[in-house]
DNA sequence: CTATTTGCAAACCCTTTGCAAAAAT
DNA sequence: ATTTTTGCAAAGGGTTTGCAAATAG
């Protein structure tokens, strides 16, 4: 069991039950849309509204706790941030999944960096598949 | 200098003065937004709309004439599709740059095919920096 | 007690759509 | 002559904002 309590006491965020249904939910269902949060949360929470989630989720992100993926189709989804990890994400049933951010990947990074001659803060990478496990039953 | 005529004659597409434009715009001023592209075609095509601005990115895309590249701040750009590449995208200037897709890359991706089973359909990969050459002048 | 957070409604993007007129082939 | 494309204005969808009331610490 996750303390998200002390997550959020570590940055100084309250810990309302509105936002302790955003980080419950995050970590229940992976890679939600602001709308899938919305209308899992409501059903524990009835009464919160849409723009709390999204002040909720903003705030969760300002302070790293969470995510942003980029979805290729331009839909945003969240993702409980915990160790550098890329996307797979299935063009069929739109589910997301992670795979770590590997050896070969970071050498990747290293080289790109020496050949561009920059420094690169983040590296998404984000796998398209046509179809994947989740949807081929 | 290229042959927009042709490109679209190949796809059966229509060579309106409109379209001209915006792929002209596109081979001059890489990965610009929508309204970007937009502000700039306006000069020589003062009557152009942005809904044909759309409606034009959104065939050419459709016909693989060109690409929509998804920044990490969720703002779509676009880009004449020549060859697979990379992006580098600052996020003091947000300008855009384009990198091979390397034989590294091309590795990788072989390797994460094995990994976890899956046939990848296209891999995106987006650097980010926080200053580039561009901007630090 | 103070600062933050909530919920509502309105405002604000950006993008798409329907349709009649215009243009391309 | 036929089909596509344009331009306009309206509609649509998702996200942000302002503000007063509620809540956390």
């Amino acid at each position: 069991m996750v303390n998200f309590m002390n997550i959020l006491k570590e940055k100084n965020l309250k810990a309302t039950p509105q936002r302790i249904s955003v980080l419950k939910e995050l970590h229940k269902n992976e890679h939600p849309t602001i709308d899938g949060l919305y209308e899992a949360i409501k059903k524990d929470y009835p009464s919160i509204s849409l723009a709390t989630v999204y002040k909720n989720v903003h705030t969760l992100k300002e302070n790293g706790i969470i995510i942003e993926v980029n979805m290729p189709n331009g839909k945003m989804r969240y993702d409980i941030f915990t160790k550098p990890h890329i996307h797979i994400v299935c063009k069929n049933c739109n589910s997301v999944e992670d795979m770590d951010y590997d050896k070969q990947l970071c050498d990747y990074q290293k080289n790109l960096e020496a050949k561009g001659n920059i420094e690169i803060d983040r590296l998404d990478v984000i796998a398209t598949v046509e179809r994947c496990k989740h949807c081929s039953q």
